[in-house]
DNA sequence: CGTATATTTGAAAGCTGTCAACACTTGTGG
DNA sequence: CCACAAGTGTTGACAGCTTTCAAATATACG
């Protein structure tokens, strides 16, 4: 047996859905295609043909700006879904391109209505992680609003870390995220210079360790209480059965 | 006959749903209620028992950091809908507040199950405006990490002025926010004090005027100009018709 | 009229960005 | 294999933006 995929991994939690949805689920996904590190998966302004599952790597969200800045929305993990309600749209409103080698699982936009048609608990599922993924651009906001950049940091960290944990992945020390600092001070909405400074304060701290492109955390306890995380706003154990047969 | 509600003047747009839809849609929001300025529509951390649909009035959608600051993430307007998938979430992670006398319509949250069974055209517009609500919280990620003060207000002043327009505002001039300075400064993720210098400034340029508990726009053109505002993340003119039959 | 809530000011401290170089790594082509 | 280019990481100094502190003035509300 395989094991499963992240995305089956975390809609299994929501315990909504039933085995004829699960095959529908898979079958869907079936469709698995191979990604470098520095591709660009969807591209602003374009319409999208295809909606994506992130079976392994990662990937980033970002906006650029009139003057060349960039601000990454969001990163993308595995278990994440890439443009779930894209076919409703004419154009993407943001890039995302992948940082590592990503496995992606892809069908064609146009089945999305299939699933609101013929699946619709499947789409309730969907509609769930869009909830979810709605949520972390919540926390972004409040995190590069009312953080100041060390604790931003480390708050984001965790948040990685958090994420990672939900699709399997249970490693309890060492996560190692493919990220360097360019990238980190564009999700942080902070100069490189000014990453590079609170970096290496974290470093100082035995924190944080650096190689070339990635980053691992040596020490998620003091990085999670020196960041106040609040994990609430991340997945629920499970569904908020509000009694209702679907 | 009476005028379209917002909610329904917003989704006609999207040339998806039939009058059997629409007769849904009426239907759905005929339960009508109002609420003062100031009261607390949904509070961070409780189980959500309705979904609101916005007629009349604003609404700011905040949290609540540990230390007692805030950050608004996002204001809601007129044809917003306020916790739209919250029946598949334990709790609401952010809080809802009235800034203004408001008219929301509203229906049980378990209801949205039969929504996503019996009408998934419905389903699909309303997981349409989940999507924009996204894009609006990706452009507050922008503008909070990637613009400085003058212009991260003056793009939001814009944004909030487009986004009345979309449910039917038409008045070219003079827009009037119902919003002091202290919610100024929890939207944009500066201190009230800043936010008061930098207010002043938009002033003694006669951009904004001010009046107790309130803000007018009163140059819109400038406004928008120095803000580069580029509006393509805010609703499109129609559906992207994918070619597909639901 | 008194209290709480907003707004306003000035000054000082502190955080973050910008500038200008330099070092290091990696990949490419000669 | 070396040289070079491009991208990334590093430093120090400095300017500038933003916050904080403290206190005064309005304004709203009961």
């Amino acid at each position: 047996m395989d094991t499963l995929s992240p995305f089956v991994y975390r809609i299994k939690k929501l315990e909504l859905l039933n085995s004829e949805d699960f095959v529908f689920a898979e079958n869907l996904i079936k469709n698995v295609g191979i990604r470098d590190s520095g591709m660009v998966i969807i591209e602003s302004g374009l319409l999208q043909e295809s909606i994506f599952f992130v079976q392994e790597g990662w990937a980033v969200r970002y906006k650029t700006l009139e003057d060349g800045n960039r601000q990454i929305v969001n990163f993308v993990l595995p278990g994440d879904i890439i443009g779930m309600f894209s076919p409703i749209f004419q154009h993407s409103e943001h890039t995302v391109e992948s940082i590592s080698p990503m496995k992606l699982g892809s069908f064609p936009a146009s089945q999305l209505i299939d699933i609101f048609r013929d699946a619709p608990r499947l789409a309730l599922a969907l509609a769930w992680m869009a909830g979810q993924d709605e949520r972390i651009l919540e926390e972004q906001i409040v995190r590069i609003g009312r953080r100041r950049s060390a604790k931003r940091m480390a708050h984001l960290f965790i948040e990685l870390y958090r994420r990672l944990r939900l699709c399997g992945y249970t490693r309890e020390q060492a996560i190692i995220l493919p990220v360097n600092q360019l990238l980190l001070s564009d999700a942080l909405g902070l100069s490189h210079i000014h990453t590079h400074r609170v970096f290496r304060e974290l470093e100082n701290h035995q924190l944080i360790e650096r190689f070339p492109g990635r980053i691992v955390l040596q020490n998620l306890a003091v990085l999670a209480s020196m960041a106040d995380f609040d994990e609430s706003y991340l997945e629920p154990i499970s569904f908020a059965k509000t009694s209702f047969a679907l």
